[in-house]
DNA sequence: CAGTGAGCGGAACAAATGTACCAAGAGGCG
DNA sequence: CGCCTCTTGGTACATTTGTTCCGCTCACTG
C-alpha cells in the first residue's frame, strides 16, 4: 500500500479493508497507527534482506567472472524489480522515514550493511582486490540504477542499462585487480 | 517541509504557518493542495537541474583529471547534502511521487536528462570512451551513494566514501580508456 | 477623491481519520 | 453444558484537513 499510493495511503480504514476485516481490528492488534507502520517496516525490511541474501548465497559458490555476476544480477534485480516495482518504492519510502524516525534508522543500517555484506562476498568471488571499498561504489551504483528505473522506467531496463553497467563496473573493479596481478 | 516531515506534513495550514499568511491564503493563490504540490516540486525539480548545472558548468572547462573531478564533485555535493539533508530528502520523495503522478513523472525524467547530460559531459572532460553509457553508471553511483548518506550517515562522508568511491569509478573509467589508446 | 478590486484574516463546514467503546460470536475448558 | 477469554463487527466521537465564505484593509485608478 505504501508503494502503490504512498505513505498517506496507509489508513486504518484503508488497512482493514485490504485485509478484509474491520477497522477495530487495526487498534485491536496494534496499540497505534505508529507502531503497525513500525511493524510492517520491520517486517518488509527484513523479508528482504533475506531475498539480497538469497540471490548472493546462490551466487556465491557458483564460478562467475565478471559478466555472468553482472547478468546474473541484473536478472535477479530486474526481474524482481518488474514483478513488483510497488515493492522497492516501498523500500526508498522507508528509506526516507528512516531519516526521520530513530528506530526506523536503525533497521535501514542493518539493511545496509546486510546490502554491503553481500557486495563484498560477490566482489571476492569475482577478484577484486579492494572488496570493502569497492562494496560501497556497487551497492551505491545498484541502489542508484534501480530508482533511476522505477522513477523514469526504460523499456528495456535489464538489457539496455543495467546489465550493461554493471558489466561494465564489475570489469572495471577486476580488470584492475589483474593489473595489479 | 516536504523534506523535513515527509509529505504528510504538507497541509494547506501548515503551509500557511511557515509562509506566514492566513490559510486562505493557500486556497487563494492554488486551487488545490494537489496544485499547490505540484508547482512545489516543479520549482524544486528546476533549481535542483540549475544548482547541479552550475557545478559541473564551473568545472567543465577546468583541465582536470579523475581524481581532480572526484575531488570536485564530491565536495559539491556533499556540502550540498550537508547544508540541506532535508532538500534531498524531498527531491527523493518528489521522485517516488513520480511513480503515481504522471505530471510529475515527466518532470522528474528531465531531471535526470539534465544529470545525465552533466555526467556525460564531465566523462568527456576526463577522457571516458563511452561517456554515453558510463553516464548512467555515474549518475546512479552518486544517487545511490547520496540515498546511503541520508539513510545511514557517516561522520566523514565526503573524505572517507564519496570521494574514494567516485575517485575509484573515475579513475577505473578513464584508465581503460588509457589502456585502450 | 470615491471606488474598486486584489489580497488578508479568520471563521465555518463537510469529509476523512485515529481511536475508544460496546455488543455479539467462537471456541476451548471446567 | 455453561463459562470465559479472545476476536470480530460495527458504531461513535474528537481531531485534523481540504475547502468555502464573508468581511475587512489598502493601494491604486479614473
Amino acid at each position: 500500500m505504501i508503494g502503490e499510493r504512498g505513505p498517506d495511503a496507509v489508513t486504518h480504514r484503508a488497512v482493514a479493508q485490504r485485509a478484509g476485516l474491520p477497522v477495530s481490528a487495526t487498534t485491536y492488534w496494534f496499540e497505534s497507527k505508529e507502531q503497525l507502520l513500525q511493524e510492517a517496516f520491520l517486517l518488509a525490511a527484513r523479508e528482504e534482506v533475506a531475498r539480497v541474501e538469497a540471490v548472493v548465497l546462490e551466487l556465491a559458490p557458483r564460478e562467475l567472472d565478471a559478466a555472468d555476476w553482472a547478468a546474473a544480477v541484473a536478472a535477479a534485480l530486474a526481474s524482481d524489480l518488474e514483478d513488483n516495482p510497488s515493492r522497492h518504492v516501498a523500500f526508498t519510502e522507508l528509506v526516507l522515514e528512516g531519516t526521520r524516525r530513530p528506530w526506523l534508522r536503525d533497521e535501514v543500517g542493518r539493511w545496509e550493511s546486510a546490502w554491503l555484506r553481500l557486495a563484498e562476498m560477490g566482489l571476492r568471488a569475482v577478484g577484486s582486490t579492494k572488496p570493502v571499498d569497492d562494496a560501497r561504489l556497487v551497492v551505491g551504483a545498484i541502489t542508484g540504477l534501480m530508482l533511476g528505473q522505477l522513477a523514469n522506467p526504460q523499456p528495456h531496463f535489464e538489457d539496455d542499462v543495467f546489465r550493461p553497467a554493471l558489466e561494465r563496473l564489475f570489469t572495471l573493479l577486476t580488470e584492475r585487480a589483474i593489473l595489479r596481478a
